[in-house]
DNA sequence: TGACCTTTGCAATAGTGTTGCACCGGGTTG
DNA sequence: CAACCCGGTGCAACACTATTGCAAAGGTCA
């Protein structure tokens, strides 16, 4: 049996591609938005909350996904790129999320510019969101 | 009797300087760090959680503190400048996330750039948080 | 088959954010 | 003064999100 392409991207990422997780990429690969956790519940109702909760935590800890902070009080999660590393300044990129229909886009285009940080300080990661009206909620 | 200046500072933003407004807001002042709902609970155990919250939403309203959504899982309020409207790509600023200590601080000197936003995309404000080590906590 | 490890499901809990309602004190008005 | 109004506060309850413990299910391999 030939292996699907997400289940090559999981095996890519060192993750053991079983039903749930591949349902879940699938998924988000289809989204054009973000995704809650909340999403995935309403989505597959067969799956437990905790076992989707945990996929997208193995999703994090493995680089195949980054997590978004926006206003919504819940965290949104999104596909990274192929070799991305979420690391400062590099692979990472300026969301939106529109306050009008709680979606959060990346904004993969726009690379986050390296800040001039006070000394000692030491980088990581990062998270960018601008809150606004997106083009379809646009008046 | 004379009025303090955080009497004034709130009255500056048409907020009523009642006693626990008051003293929050000098609470926020001598903070180096962005502080939580829970900070205020800790150091005002004699007020109540609802008027905290409430103290702080009506902070936010009046464009007297900004809030700061890192990875902590909790909202961080610090105080605006004085003509501040927290607006992009005017007046906002770069936050840290020490993920070691959990405190936020604010780079008012890192003003964030105008990103080149898809077509209709109607910005308003933003949150901007790197993640890494504060000067304290770097190894 | 049986030991072993991973994944999943279920239950419970912690933590954060939010709301409704009642009370209180100060100021206003009749 | 008394009736009233109103913003602020306290208390309780609730909603929602995040997280953990533990046991059952499933797959792998000697
Ligand atoms: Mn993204
Ligand atoms: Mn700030
Ligand atoms: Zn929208
Ligand atoms: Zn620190």
């Amino acid at each position: 049996m030939e292996k699907s392409d997400s289940e090559q991207r999981l095996q890519s990422r060192s993750i053991q591609p079983t039903a749930v997780r591949t349902m879940v990429l699938d998924y988000m690969i289809e989204q054009k938005a973000a995704v809650s956790l909340a999403d995935l519940e309403d989505h597959f109702s067969r799956s437990d909350r905790t076992t989707l909760y945990r996929t997208l935590k193995t999703f994090l800890e493995h680089g195949l996904a980054h997590q978004i902070h926006d206003e919504s009080g819940s965290a949104k999660y999104a596909l990274c790129a192929e070799n991305c590393t979420c690391s400062y300044p590099d692979d990472l990129h300026v969301h939106f999320y529109c306050s009008s229909c709680q979606n959060t886009f990346c904004f993969t285009e726009l690379q986050i510019p390296s800040f001039n940080l006070p000394p000692k300080f030491q980088p990581d990661h990062g998270n960018f969101v601008i809150t606004g009206r997106c083009a379809n909620c646009a008046a």
